[in-house]
DNA sequence: GCATCGTTTCTATAATTGTTGAATAGTTGT
DNA sequence: ACAACTATTCAACAATTATAGAAACGATGC
């Protein structure tokens, strides 16, 4: 992933509606949510909704799919996960031993990080 | 962690000059860096890097300690994998089945997202 | 104490981002 | 074709954020 993807994508988690709107659709699945009832369900005006849904669309972080006269959105749970290992990747300078103490001060631990392996 | 934590740390990662300050400090791991070597290493003006510095230092991604006339700065690693497990958290709402085509997509697949297990 | 070094703060300016309501566009059912 | 429904786009305005250079601040060494 390049510096401008990443910019581009945590920016458009920058706004208190763009990550309720995408840990909503997170949370939904591939199931995903059409536009009106993410705008029911965080209790926003639907241009201003329209407008973040386009920054998220715009970055990769959702997708968004026609269905009738509804526009179903989707969260894109690979680039997330993509994004999340650009940002803990050279993690230490991938050097096993410095990380370790840093890992077990968080409250999701080691599950989150790559298995420590020389570089 | 809280909706307004969250937003505060990706609108600090949402530069280029402050992504690339936290990634340097992340691949540099507890040794940190002092102002200057950032400075020199994005080839940013001081007063432009102080000023993302502190964005990062105030979203709680980096800390700074004084030594001597320089100042230290470090990424905070902990706060970094909390921050993954929110954005992951209730990921298909606990729902195994759903969750593993997508993580099979992810270039980085299994190792990021915790185990799969019934809510 | 004074000059120097590293860094931050201040000031002004430029650029970007967010909000609202009205207008517009596409889809469906009659 | 028409009216109803869903959603986006537009336009104007308000608010926030970024930049660069000058000034200020604290620490160090002579």
């Amino acid at each position: 992933m390049e510096t401008k993807a990443a910019t581009s994508i945590f920016e458009s988690l920058s706004s208190s509606w763009r990550l309720e709107a995408f840990r909503l659709l997170v949370k939904q699945g591939p199931e995903g949510m059409v536009a009106g009832d993410i705008a029911s369900a965080l209790d926003i005006a639907p241009s201003s909704l329209s407008f973040h849904l386009k920054a998220l669309t715009h970055a990769g972080m959702v997708t968004v799919e026609q269905e009738g006269r509804f526009q179903r959105y989707r969260a894109n749970i690979p680039l997330m996960l993509d994004l999340i290992a650009y940002l803990t990747e050279e993690c230490c300078s991938g050097n096993p031993g410095k990380c370790v103490d840093l890992r077990a001060a968080s409250s999701c631990a080691d599950a989150l990080l790559p298995p420590i392996s020389p570089k």
